[in-house]
DNA sequence: CATATTTTGTACCGTTTCGCATTAAATTCT
DNA sequence: AGAATTTAATGCGAAACGGTACAAAATATG
């Protein structure tokens, strides 16, 4: 009782491994063209497995980026840690991301979020919600950053917080999408300086 | 002999309204998620007809593709007009894709290339060799523009033309993201805004 | 030890998928 | 008119799809 063992038969695996496993179909392949067979051999689950532990094809894929969209939330809070300039705030923001948007095995997989459930998002209300959401909790960690900044006068006096945050975001989404498209490493860095450049003013 | 009648029976349909009609399935759903059956029915074609004139369903997707880069370009190219200043050179473009991202029905659609080919990149080469083409012939386009910009004192002496060109096109991608994501017109005319007010200056 | 409960694995169901084989129709060329 | 050629339409077929029924296995409870 003290231990939190149920009463039937255990799980003989761990359902936050089998999900890491499954983003990586969904990040490669998309949500359409991952197959429950992909995900139950990427997991070593069986079908049926799979959906008693996630539901359908679609909770699972939700499941898969309500997780990553926390990892993302978690890396960003960090990465603008606010002892630091905003200058480098933004550049760890990008190369956060970089280093995971290049992970790529034959090409790069970019962002899980903009890469895969973009093109859902218009006919699956549920992901349409988890991506405008995620895209808009990534504006408004970077929008306090920015607020922060301009108390501090690291940004000129009128600087619009809430839109100079959603030009950063903007810089990101780019990123995103180019690594998917083959973009080289070199490529991408110099689009990341460029933005921090353009919207924290020259060093 | 002087009309290019071929020598079989002719065909009853327009190749190039079906491509529309194509397009419009694959922008909605996507590649993987858009069936024969569907492409079929929207083009009033069946398979035999589709097949035979278009190839497989991967030869016809990137048939719409490159329809639509081309579409693109020719906006572009008009957009940038260069006897208006670059401001409104950019503004024109923004204006431009909004009315073509926000056109869906259910949701807006955003891009078809940053909707749909984004997702399919990683795993079939040919449309991610058609998406970079065309994010880095959108990139030149506007390049062309900023380099003519910095010659005539339109931008600071010191600005990278080929860097503020794919910080603009930045803005596009986050707009069709965005689009897609269901943000409001109002947002996405907000962001247009403050982006070329940061990569040309106060007004 | 028996019973209840949960997970596992096999096998299967009905549907949908993509692509093609085949035949009928429409046109040009000889 | 008849042969050649191209398209249209029906329909098939093998495979893959998502999802589930069912029985065996493993654990807790009484």
């Amino acid at each position: 009782m003290k231990d939190g063992r149920k009463r039937g038969r255990p799980r003989a695996f761990d359902a936050k491994a089998a999900l890491g496993k499954a983003r990586d179909v969904f990040w490669d392949k998309g949500f359409a063209a991952a197959s429950l067979d992909n995900l139950s051999a990427a997991t070593n689950l069986n079908r049926p497995s799979l959906y008693g532990a996630f539901g359908d094809k679609e909770d699972l894929y939700l499941d898969t980026l309500e997780g990553y969209r926390q990892d993302g939330m978690d890396a960003l809070a960090e990465a603008l840690d606010p002892s630091l300039p905003l200058r480098d705030n933004l550049a760890r923001v990008y190369a956060g991301a970089l280093a995971v948007y290049l992970h790529g095995e034959t090409a790069a997989r970019g962002c899980l979020l903009i890469g895969t459930a973009t093109v859902e998002a218009v006919e699956r209300e549920r992901v349409r919600e988890v991506l405008g959401r995620s895209l808009g909790d990534f504006d408004g960690e970077i929008e306090k950053r920015m607020r922060l900044a301009v108390e501090r006068g690291e940004l000129a006096e009128g600087a619009d917080p809430q839109m100079l945050a959603r030009l950063a975001s903007a810089v990101m989404h780019s990123l995103a999408v180019r690594a998917r498209a083959g973009d080289s490493r070199e490529t991408l860095e110099a689009i990341a300086r460029s933005g921090v450049e353009l919207i924290c003013g020259p060093a």
